[in-house]
DNA sequence: CCTACCGATCGGTAGG
DNA sequence: CCTACCGATCGGTAGG
């Protein structure tokens, strides 16, 4: 049961240019004909595949996510627990944000922007998949604290904020002004973040209050 | 010269619907039909005034960004220079973005994300209102180091983009996710961006190096 | 997976 | 500012 059926593979070669589609045009720019165009497909045939548009786009974010996994959550999970993944996941992501091997931008981000004022079962997903992301960040933030690399009264959840900021700021700073200091810029202003909340030297458990 | 004639009344009326509209559903969302609708007019009548669906959305554009004169940067020059200014630039920015009294989301953050990839003349424009924001804040550093208040090697462009991300991310959060502690998030994480470049205290021009 | 079609809506124009 | 219209495209369906 793990050979790849061949309704399968076409549907993931239709994913991948339709996430292509989405990552320059954004969600609401992916059209049934422009994608049916791109692969070649009738539209129809497409239907095959996706009942609805609305489908076909809560399929691209899920592939988005996956890829997501594999290429920020799993690299940096093999990484030691504590500042090192912290610092390795927020690599990760930016460099994801950045340069995905797409034509475009962060599909996150701008279905992020798109669907906040659109109520649906596209915005929920969006909503769900940034629940996700911010858990992984909170969660590496914590395992520092344990680790006492960071200040016990550290709040993962205002690091995590912080992180997302960063990452925002570098993606408009990168895409649309076209700042070939953004990355540098990022780098920078998580270090310093960092540094405000590291544990003094040589605390190994910081001590509870 | 200063009587608003009847149609740059009426241009203002539809103006304002069409922010309504963008802010909800962004620039691409607008279209002809349902700001005729919106504002009880035919579709030809909006031709009248505006000549094609691009020079709609650019007006709007431009619309947003007096607004924000008015409402973030006008109300920042009447603080004293220095800190204080750019303590109020942001949190007016910050207020700007979150409830501008448009029922959506601040239709500069949602066209920045929507035109990072479409070239033409509204990504342009975009990108030109960007530039001036960032300049203003820039601006209101660069003071707030001449005032002695910052460290002389505080660099006005970094703090600017870290400013950018927290506006981001807060709304991201308080407007995708709900979340309402977003505002203070932002607070905290400015009142610690500025501590860490905040000059030593009873130093008045910092010194040059 | 296809051809052939549907009603609705898109931006825009002619003519007044 | 309007009515009345244009070709193109939208998401989607019938029938195979």
């Amino acid at each position: 049961m793990e050979k790849p059926t061949k309704g399968e593979q076409t549907r993931a070669t239709i994913l991948d240019a339709a996430l292509q589609i989405a990552s320059k045009l954004g969600l609401e720019g992916l059209t049934i004909g422009s994608l049916a165009e791109a692969t070649s497909m009738s539209k129809s045939g497409l239907f095959a595949h996706f009942g609805s548009r609305e489908d076909l786009q809560l399929a691209v974010l899920e592939h988005a996510a996956q890829r997501y996994g594999e290429r920020v959550f799993l690299p940096a999970l093999k990484i030691e627990r504590g500042l090192p993944r912290l610092r390795a996941l927020f690599g990760h992501w930016l460099d994801w944000t950045l340069s995905s091997g797409l034509p475009g931008g962060c599909i996150m981000i701008s279905a992020a922007a798109e669907y906040d004022d659109r109520p649906g079962p596209i915005r929920d997903a969006v909503i769900a998949n940034q629940h996700r992301g911010n858990a992984i960040s909170q969660k590496a933030v914590r395992l520092a604290i344990d680790e006492g690399h960071l200040k016990a009264d550290t709040d993962p959840e205002q690091i995590a904020f912080e992180m997302l900021g960063i990452v925002l700021a570098s993606h408009n700073h990168r895409r649309l002004l076209g700042d070939k200091e953004a990355r540098k810029r990022s780098l920078l202003a998580f270090d310093q973040l960092i540094a405000r909340h590291a544990a003094p030297r040589k605390t190994l458990k910081a001590v509870s209050r």
